[in-house]
DNA sequence: CTCGGAAATT
DNA sequence: AATTTCCGAG
């Protein structure tokens, strides 16, 4: 199966997603980006290592300064007022979708069920074992890679 | 802080 | 549909 790989990447990050991966134009969710893209592309950044990064088990990430991460995506959202408290009602919503869950007991500690992600390119890639080979190592700078979480009717 | 209902927004 | 906003409960 071949995807088509829209122009409108996120900016930088080396990341293409793929066409569906974003909502159609106005209506049904808008064709901004999700939190969890905006999430995980915040994880590749060197940069960001002290505002989030991935930390413990595989799929496991902290966010070491809420406040920060929070104006990041209000930025990205233009919507000045986004806060914590706000983001992380989005991050539960996502609880019920299985694309992450909470890491009970750790402070700001969440992971993402690498088991419901699809690596585009490597279709049969067990994710199992390789999330972070992908995050970490695949991504830098190279825009060949693109990831989704498997959706209801998708795939 | 974390959770999840409810309503509003885009 | 995917948040954003607000908020009471644990």
């Amino acid at each position: 199966t071949h995807q088509s790989f829209g122009q409108r990447s996120p900016p930088a990050s080396g990341i293409a997603f793929p066409d569906w991966a974003y909502k159609p134009e106005s209506s049904p969710g808008s064709r901004q980006i999700q939190l969890w893209h905006f999430i995980l592309e915040l994880l590749q950044k060197e940069e960001y290592n002290s505002v989030i990064a991935w930390q413990g088990d595989y799929g496991e990430f902290v966010i070491k300064d809420p406040d920060e991460v929070a104006r990041q995506w209000g930025l990205r959202k233009c919507k000045p007022h986004m806060n914590y408290d706000k983001l992380s009602r989005a991050l539960r919503y996502y609880y019920n979708k299985r694309i992450l869950h909470k890491t009970k007991g750790k402070r700001f500690t969440y992971k993402f069920n690498f088991s419901k992600v699809v690596l585009v390119n490597y279709p049969l890639l067990d994710m199992a074992n390789s999330p972070f080979f992908l995050a970490q190592n695949h991504f830098n700078g190279s825009p060949c890679c693109a990831l989704t979480f498997l959706q209801e009717n998708e795939w």
